[in-house]
DNA sequence: GCTGGCGTTGACGCCCGGGGGAAGGTTTAC
DNA sequence: GTAAACCTTCCCCCGGGCGTCAACGCCAGC
C-alpha cells in the first residue's frame, strides 16, 4: 500500500505522515522506485495515533503505543509505558482542571463583589426615583 | 513620570507598555522632549490590567475594565461592559473545565480497560507459577 | 565634552505543535 | 501522452505577548 491509500484508509493527509515519518513515529519501507510502502500493520498503527490524538495526546506521547503494537502487543496500552502515559495524562488533566477551577471561583468573587457594589450604588440611587413615581 | 518608572513600579518592562499603548490600551501624552509622560492615574489603570492578566484575561478583555476607570468609575468592573467580559470569561471557564473533564473520564475508560486486561492476562499466567511454589 | 543611562521608532524572533502549500522533479496508470 | 500520484526540500502559519537588537536622540554628572 502506498502512501496515498494508507492516507485515505486512515482519515489522514500524505502530508501528516510523512511529517510522523520524520518524527520516527511511522517509518515505512521503501518500495524500489523510492515510493514509501505500508501494510495492514501500519494501518493499525495510524489508528492508534489518531484515536490518541482526538483524546488530545501530543504525537510524542503516542509513541509508547505505538512501539507497544509494533512490539507484538495486542492493544497499544499493553505495556507499562503506555500505561504511565494514561497516568502522566490524567495527573495533567486533574491538575489542568484544578486551576481553571481556581480561576474561575476568583473571577466569580470579582463577579460577585462587582455585582453587590452595583446593587447598593443602585440602592441608594434608585429608592428616590421609586418615592417620586409613588408621589 | 516616564516610562521606565512606571514599569518599574507596576512590576512590568518598557517594552510592554510600548506594546499597549500600540494597541490603544494605554496611550500616553508627550513630554516636549518626545518622551512619554505617565501619571497616577495611568499606573492604576496599568495595575488593572496586570491584575486582570494574572486572572488569565487577554489584552483585549482588560479593556472595558480600562475604559471604565477611565471613564472615571471607582472600580474598572462598576461598568456593564466588565461586567459581561467576567461573564463570558465564567462561561469560557466553565466549558473548558466541560470538555477536560469529558477527556478525562474518556481516558480514564481507557485506563481501566487496559489496567483490568494487564490483570486478567497475568491471572492466567501466575497461578500456575503459584502452584509450581506450592509443589 | 564625553560617557553612560534612559528614551525613541522599527523590525525581526520566538514559542508551540502539527502540519499546509508550493516548487521542481520522477514514476505510474489509463 | 498526459494526468495523477509520488518524491524531496523549503518556507509558512496560527496567536499572544512580548524579547531583542539596531540605530539614533536627549540629558545629567564629572
Amino acid at each position: 500500500m502506498r502512501i496515498g491509500e494508507l492516507a485515505e484508509r486512515a482519515g489522514t493527509t500524505t502530508r501528516a505522515l510523512r511529517y510522523y515519518e520524520q518524527l520516527g513515529l511511522l517509518p515505512a519501507r521503501r518500495a524500489g522506485n523510492g515510493y514509501r510502502a505500508y501494510d495492514e500493520g501500519d494501518l493499525r498503527l495510524l489508528r492508534e495515533i489518531r484515536m490518541l490524538q482526538d483524546f488530545g495526546f501530543g504525537l510524542e506521547e503516542t509513541r509508547p503505543f505505538v512501539e507497544c503494537l509494533r512490539a507484538g502487543h495486542p492493544e497499544g496500552d499493553s505495556c507499562p509505558a503506555s500505561l504511565e502515559v494514561y497516568r502522566r495524562k490524567l495527573a495533567e488533566l486533574d491538575e489542568c482542571v484544578a486551576r481553571l477551577q481556581d480561576v474561575r471561583a476568583r473571577v466569580a468573587g470579582q463577579f460577585e463583589r462587582a455585582r453587590k457594589a452595583r446593587d447598593e450604588l443602585a440602592a441608594t440611587e434608585l429608592p428616590p426615583l421609586c418615592e417620586l413615581v409613588k408621589e
